[in-house]
DNA sequence: CCGACCGCAAGGGTATACCATTTTGGTACG
DNA sequence: CGTACCAAAATGGTATACCCTTGCGGTCGG
């Protein structure tokens, strides 16, 4: 994740208009050197993208502000289809409003040992929800699914035997998850998961290795959920689910406690905006 | 609202470069005139607001178009806090869009019996969660909730009996199941709540017969959650709140089945009677 | 020396103008 | 009479200019 994702690439034809000093003053007359007004179709969710990789990857660190203008001019993009962005960022957790009140000023959300146990034990009931869902199927439909989890909790308990293969078991973990979720459960749900789910990558990148110990433990639980599932037992399925996030909660909980919370503790400021200078003056 | 002399760009193309407008800077005078510009610090959720009554309470159906200019004129704000409100009523429900891909089409989501048990199905997990939580909350605090859930529930069996007092009775069970979420979960999960629990009085609105059955059934299963809670039994209570949203959407399916779905039928036009004949040239 | 006032800049909200794309309805041609 | 093409309008996306509130720092008076 590059600081600077916005150019080339993926055809954003916005991004050719490079312009890189902002300081726009001359004309504000007219559209004449507007780059492409409804160009491309989805700037937000460009913007969307790469801020929420941003803040997942933790450039954006947590308790950072952010703001609109420089997000704008970073990206080369109006504030519109930015405050677009910000504003589903905000709503799903990733970003949120400090100030009082009427005054909207956002931070990048805090990692908290609460918040962080919010989290995952809602996923926990999401998933437990598509877990018992997936465990009601009908036997044709259930078996291959299965077969599918069974596969990757292999895989899973491979990467583990092969030493620290960090970053593949996380992703293998992850694609566990989301094979019962994404074919069984509604649309609601799937989009709730895929929005939220998200987030708990931003704690995992900061406790890695209570994680990984985490993991490693997962492969029983993967075991049993597997089973629950494959004899057809809801509620066996949907608690094994639970507890396995239970027990990643509790996990990180002890984590977090021992190594500390990030960005709760509001100061951050990237050195970029030293602009004060010119104030000197008057 | 129709007074609308800036007559559309469509075809002058020649005439944009009759305005050089090379300054503008000082007198900002053909835009001086207008009335109230940032004014309300909420315009958004003004807009926000109306939008969700109207689309619970029926007045938009279901399954209709919604046009950002036609609400925005109505509402006499402009496109652009329109468009926030709609983009949070797409993330959480409320709106969908519609067209191919690229063309975002925005409808009013149709009420099906598929959404609807997966609504309600999702409502049940997460208030299972909630009182799930009541449930190991220590004794000191979980005495008064405890009573207060008791004083609610007695009072929606005493509307029972008063004979059909229809809409109370759905308030008082609302009040229920918003007591032990909004007190003991985490701010996460209670925005959740807040943004989709709304999403079932559409629903309730249509099939209100079924529902007030479901209700006074439902006294019964709100009793073995407080007991649940009250024992400190956290399994226990999670499972009687899902079994009482299980058993709601059972009732739901049956009464859509019996009713027929509303606004599946994906046929744009809601009333045809509107001002249509602008076109009278040609 | 300390506290209150003033003023500027920062930052988010709103209105508006423009653009690209898609839909739609009509007309002309087969 | 049906179909294909064309033009207008509908509709959502984007950029930009302006507004208002708030926070912060400096200056001035007690």
């Amino acid at each position: 994740m590059s600081g600077k994702p916005s150019q080339g690439s993926s055809g954003n034809r916005a991004a050719r208009f490079a312009k890189p000093a902002p300081r726009v003053r001359a004309s504000s007359g007219d559209v004449a050197r507007r780059p492409a007004a409804g160009a491309a179709r989805d700037n937000v969710s460009l913007a969307y993208e790469v801020l929420r990789g941003s803040i997942i990857s933790g450039e954006l660190p947590a308790g950072g502000r952010i703001v609109e203008r420089t997000i704008a001019a970073r990206l080369n993009l109006s504030r519109t289809p930015v405050r677009s962005a910000l504003h589903r960022l905000q709503q799903e957790g990733f970003v949120e409003p400090l100030g009082s009140g009427t005054d909207q000023r956002l931070t990048v959300a805090p990692l908290t040992q609460e918040d962080g146990r919010d989290l995952f034990l809602l996923i926990g009931h999401l998933e437990g929800l598509a877990a018992r869902q997936a465990a009601q199927l009908p036997g044709p439909a259930r078996q291959p699914l299965v077969r599918r989890l069974r596969t990757i909790n292999h895989d899973l308990a491979i990467e583990f035997r092969k030493g620290p293969g960090i970053n593949r078991s996380y992703e293998l973990d992850e694609q566990f998850h989301r094979t019962y979720v994404d074919d069984v459960a509604g649309p609601r749900v799937v989009a709730l998961h895929r929005a939220i789910k998200p987030q708990i990558e931003r704690y995992a990148r900061l406790y890695v290795s209570f994680l990984l110990d985490e993991l490693s433990l997962s492969v029983r639980e993967h075991a049993v959920i597997i089973r629950a599932i494959g004899a057809g037992l809801p509620a066996a399925a949907q608690r094994a689910v639970e507890t396995n996030w239970r027990n990643a909660a509790d996990r990180l909980a002890q984590a977090i406690a021992e190594h500390g919370e990030r960005g709760n503790w509001h100061l951050q400021r990237p050195p970029r905006d030293n602009t004060r200078r010119s104030r000197s003056r008057v």
